[in-house]
DNA sequence: ATACGTCTGTTGGAATTCCAACCAAAGAGG
DNA sequence: CCTCTTTGGTTGGAATTCCAACAGACGTAT
C-alpha cells in the first residue's frame, strides 16, 4: 500500500488527514488494491456493490449500456477519483451502470459500511471521512447536472457547443483539450460519431472553432 | 415553525432525530420558513446560494433554460423533498438550473455551513445530520444517473419505453401514475410533446400499453 | 516496406424529429 | 349556457439525425 502513498495524498476523499495517518486509516477501512488490464469490467450492471472504488492508476468509465450496444458514457475517472460511492453508500440493488477500464489500471476498494460506523478501534477519521465523502458526491451530482445540460439540448450543434463552451470555461481559456477522442466524446453526448464529425466540420467551415485531434479553440 | 412539525418528521434529513430535538434543532440551524405562489422563481440560475430548500407544502421543479425557452425539467421536488442542497453544499459559484414553484407552496431554507460546522451550543446532531445529508445526495445522484438513462436513449419510442419501465418497476405494478403532464413529460425527456404524443398513441394501437391522462398501464 | 488496426472525416439515402398549426375534450368561472 | 383556458392528440412539410459504407492519415508490428 506504501506505494500509492503520493496519489492516496491528493485524493479528495483523505483530504485533512494528516500523510502519517493514511496507512493506518486504509488499513482501518480494510481497503484492498486490485490490478486490472484495459478494458475489464470492474463492476457489472445489475449486481449490487458494497464498496467503492478509487483510481490509484489509469482510468475507468462509468458506462450504460443497451441490448442493442448503444454505449453512453456517464463519467470518466482519472487518478484520484472515486466510483460507485452513490451506489455503494445507498446500498443499490441493482446497479444501473458499468464500470469498465479504459486502460490498464489500478483500483483501490473501499467497503462503505466502514466509512460511517465509528470503528472498534475508534479512529476519529470517520467525520472528515464523510464530510469529505459529501463534497465529492456533491460535486459529481453538479457534474451530472452538468451532462443533463448538454445531452438535453436537441441538436448535435448545440450539445456540442454547450460542452465545447463549458469545457472552455473550466480551461479558463479558449484554448483547450478535451478527455475524449471522438467515439467517447459522440457516446458522452449522446449522438452519432458520423453525425457528430460533419458538425463539428461545419463550425470549423463556418469559423466557429478550430481543432486537431482532441485539442480545441472557440473562435 | 410548531405547525409544520409533521411533515417535518418525515423529512429524511431529520431521519433518527427524535421529535422534542426538532425545533431546537431548526432554530440552531437558524432555518426559516417563505411562502411562494405558484409560479414564482425561488432560485434563479445564474446566482450563488448559500442556503438549500425543503418543500413544507406544494411543489418545485428544478429546470434548466436556454436563451431559446426550451426548458429541461431535472427534477419535481415535493412535500420533504430537499433541493439546491448539492449547489449550497458545494459553494458553486453560478448555479446552472433554476428552481420554480408549480404550485402555491411553503418552503424552509436552511443555510448549509451551519449543517457541516457544530454550533457553539455545541448540539450532537451535526453528525446525524451529514450522515442524512450524504444519504439524500447519494440517492438524487442516483436519480440523476437514472434520467440520464432514459435521455440518452436516440428515439423518442425508446425514451418513453425506458422511462416508463422503470416507473413501473418503482410502483411494483405494471399499472401507476406519473407526476407530470404531457408538456412536462416531453420536457423531462428532452423530446417534443407532439412527437411524443404520437409516439404514445403509436405504442397504443400497437398494444404495448394502455393510458389515460397520466395513469398508464403497460401490457 | 508492407500489412494491419485504429481513428477521423465524408457522403447519400432512409428514418425520425421538429415545428407550427389546428382540432377536440374537459374544467373553471361568469 | 356560454366563453375562456388548459391539456392532449393529429398532421404535413422542413430539418436533422441515423446508418452503413468508404477513404485517408497515422502508428505499430511483421
Amino acid at each position: 500500500m506504501k506505494k500509492y502513498i503520493d496519489t492516496l495524498k491528493t485524493v479528495k476523499l483523505f483530504k485533512g488527514i494528516a500523510e502519517a495517518d493514511l496507512l493506518p486509516l486504509l488499513s482501518c477501512l480494510a481497503a484492498t488494491v486490485k490490478a486490472y488490464e484495459k478494458g475489464q469490467t470492474v463492476f457489472f450492471s445489475g449486481e449490487s456493490i458494497k464498496s467503492f472504488g478509487i483510481v490509484l492508476s489509469g482510468e475507468v468509465q462509468v458506462i450504460q449500456e443497451d441490448y442493442y450496444g448503444n454505449r453512453s458514457i456517464i463519467g470518466k475517472m482519472i487518478t484520484g477519483n472515486l466510483f460507485g460511492e452513490s451506489f455503494a453508500c445507498t446500498e443499490t440493488k441493482s446497479l444501473p451502470v458499468s464500470v469498465v477500464t479504459s486502460s490498464e489500471s489500478e483500483l483501490l476498494f473501499i467497503d462503505c459500511r466502514r466509512l460511517a460506523v465509528p470503528c472498534a478501534r475508534a479512529c476519529d477519521f470517520h467525520s472528515k471521512l464523510i464530510q469529505n465523502m459529501l463534497n465529492i458526491v456533491s460535486i459529481k451530482n453538479i457534474e451530472l447536472t452538468e451532462k443533463i445540460e448538454f445531452t438535453s439540448k436537441r441538436t448535435t450543434r448545440e450539445k456540442l457547443i454547450a460542452y465545447l463552451s463549458t469545457e472552455a470555461k473550466k480551461a479558463g481559456s479558449s484554448c483547450f483539450s478535451i478527455p475524449f477522442n471522438r467515439q467517447e466524446l459522440a457516446d458522452y453526448l449522446s449522438v452519432e460519431r458520423s453525425a457528430m464529425s460533419a458538425e463539428l466540420s461545419k463550425l470549423r467551415d463556418a469559423g466557429t472553432l478550430k481543432f486537431q485531434k482532441n485539442r480545441f479553440e472557440l473562435l
